[in-house]
RNA sequence: GGUCCCAUCGUCUAGUGGCCUAGGACGUCGGCCUCUCACGCCGAAAACAGGGGUUCGAGUCCCCUUGGGACCGCCA
């Protein structure tokens, strides 16, 4: 094994939506590439705003997508005496100092500043206090934080981040930040640099959006006196405004739960979204999972934002696309040419949620089963398109779709009675199979004087109530000599 | 307002000074196949944000402008 050490850090504040999904694949791929450790650890230190539910449903999201941790998950909240611990050494050591500024004077400040047009940070003037101004306050029981006393040193501090090059802050800009509440417990920024020290993190790739959090951080590390891991800032993933996605704004779309329901495959999903600000040099786009971690590297991060062409009107009106096309397109991509047996799990799944499962599916209709759902596949985009599309395969119970009533029944109207003659002829058969049904019916529609397009079209529409679909005869070995001809004869009504 | 990051077709992207007449994918449009649709195949429309440099030569390097984004919490 490697030293590579990675971690998915996610805040249980919620689902786990695509953005954390999308690191979280990054972390994993890194590690799987180098033979590295993939550590889950949930930042909980929030205890407001963090519920269980939602850490059942991050560790639920990952294992649905396929990505194994290989250690936790870790409960921030566990180590409180360690951050704690390292609170009090940086404060015994000068430093880090207690500032009693309140809250609302804070706030009245930084909206002052924000008036004046003036940068809006910590002014740091409880930095200079006294040890006797302290003590004296401490008596009073004046509540404080604790703040990290940036080093007063001109010239700036830098890394060499992995995606973007060399980045660099002046160490006058940076203001002192908190890194213990006023109720004793301490802060992200301190936590997560504690926890990365004991997990021996290597390497941190994380959105853009932690950047400010980094060149802190890193102050941090210095402090503790311990040696930063390499860090690598990933871009972030836009709604079609361009606006940095979050659950708040833009709700169940943005989860990994939403795709899941709607049908997804797992690793379609890993696969669009590893696409999304990443690439190879040979400009590949489906990959396997061996071929996905043989393939990945950090180098192929690219620095710019993309955008994730989901669609947010979307109120419950069926769209072509409910979501960025080119998810749905890798989706039906690999719907159609997995392992049929691979699918065969996951169209049984939905099936037993949508009612349309039967015991004879798993034994004696198994390989009928597998035929079927291998024969509609080409034209299905997600797992639910089955039982919407298809659903007429499995059950009696089927829609007619309006569209396909009208240009294929009743635009004809001599199928009224062709069809249940049809239907007659077809019962007299013996055998079942492609090749002699095409036959009977041509011969049929030959005799009759009719256009094989319009009867074959006309059988479609009634036996699998769709516009479009595989080739009929197929179809209609796939459903059935006994359903074929009740459908056909019951065309009457 | 301050700081930082970014900038190639609608979207994801290739491109690291000459191989660019800017390539691929998705989507769109047209065609082939055909009983329909899908798949597959063929084809079309579609981009280097603008301006200055540097250079024999710039999508590629530098500067400015513009545009977009992120952060500026006793959230993570």
């Amino acid at each position: 094994m490697s030293d590579v050490v990675v971690r998915f850090p996610p805040s249980p504040t919620g689902y786990l939506h695509i953005g954390g999904a999308r690191t979280a694949i990054f972390n994993w791929l890194f590690a799987r590439k180098h033979g590295g450790k993939f550590i889950l650890r949930i930042e909980n230190t929030d205890t407001e705003r963090s519920t269980r539910e939602s850490v059942e449903g991050i560790l639920d999201g990952l294992r649905w997508l396929g990505l194994h941790w290989d250690e936790g998950p870790y409960f921030q909240n566990d180590f409180h005496k360690e951050h704690i611990r390292a609170a009090q050494m940086l404060l015994e050591m000068g430093l880090a100092y207690k500032c009693f500024c309140s809250k609302e004077e804070l706030d009245k400040r930084r909206q002052q500043a924000l008036h004046e047009k003036r940068s809006i940070g910590y002014d740091g003037r409880c930095r200079g206090l006294s040890q006797d101004e302290v003590k004296k306050r401490e008596k009073k029981g004046i509540p404080y934080v604790i703040r990290f006393k940036v080093p007063e040193r001109e010239g700036k501090i830098g890394y060499d981040d992995k995606v973007l090059g060399r980045i660099e802050k002046d160490y006058s800009e940076i203001e002192d930040f908190v890194i213990v509440r006023s109720n004793g417990t301490p802060l992200y920024l301190l936590c997560n640099v504690v926890d990365d020290i004991r997990d021996g993190i290597t390497h941190i790739i994380r959105g853009q959006d932690h950047m400010a959090n980094t060149i802190r951080q890193l102050l941090l590390y210095e402090a503790l006196k311990k040696t930063p891991p390499v860090f690598a800032h990933m871009p972030l993933t836009l709604d079609p405004r361009k606006r940095k996605i979050s659950k708040r704004t833009h709700g169940e779309v943005v989860s990994v739960q939403f795709y899941r329901e709607r049908g997804f495959l797992p690793w379609a999903l890993v696969n669009f979204l590893v696409l999304l600000g990443w690439h190879t040099s040979d400009n590949r786009e489906i990959f396997s999972k061996e071929e996905l971690i043989e393939a990945f590297s950090i180098e192929g991060i690219s620095k710019a934002n993309s955008v994730f062409n989901f669609n947010p009107d979307d109120k419950e009106k069926i769209k072509k696309f409910f979501t960025d096309p080119k998810a749905l397109s890798i989706n039906a991509h690999y719907l159609r040419t997995m392992p049929v047996d691979e699918l065969y799990e996951y169209v049984k799944e939905d099936f037993i949620k949508s009612n349309l499962w039967r015991k004879e599916y798993e034994d004696e209709k198994k390989e009928w089963f597998l035929s079927t759902i291998d024969l509609i596949r080409s034209r299905f985009h997600t797992i639910k398109d089955f039982a919407r599309y298809g659903r007429a395969y499995f059950a009696d119970d089927f829609p007619i779709d309006e569209k396909a009533l009208k240009k294929n029944i009743l635009k004809h109207p001599q199928l009224k009675a062709l069809l249940p003659m049809l239907s007659d002829v077809l019962n007299g058969l013996e055998t079942w199979n492609i090749e002699l049904l095409e036959d009977i019916v041509r011969a049929f529609c030959e005799k009759e004087g009719v256009k094989p397009g319009i009867v074959i079209n006309g059988i479609r529409t009634v036996i699998t109530g769709q516009l479009k679909g595989p080739g009929i005869f197929d179809c209609m070995v796939a459903i059935g000599k006994d359903r074929v001809i009740k459908r056909l004869a019951h065309l009457a009504k």
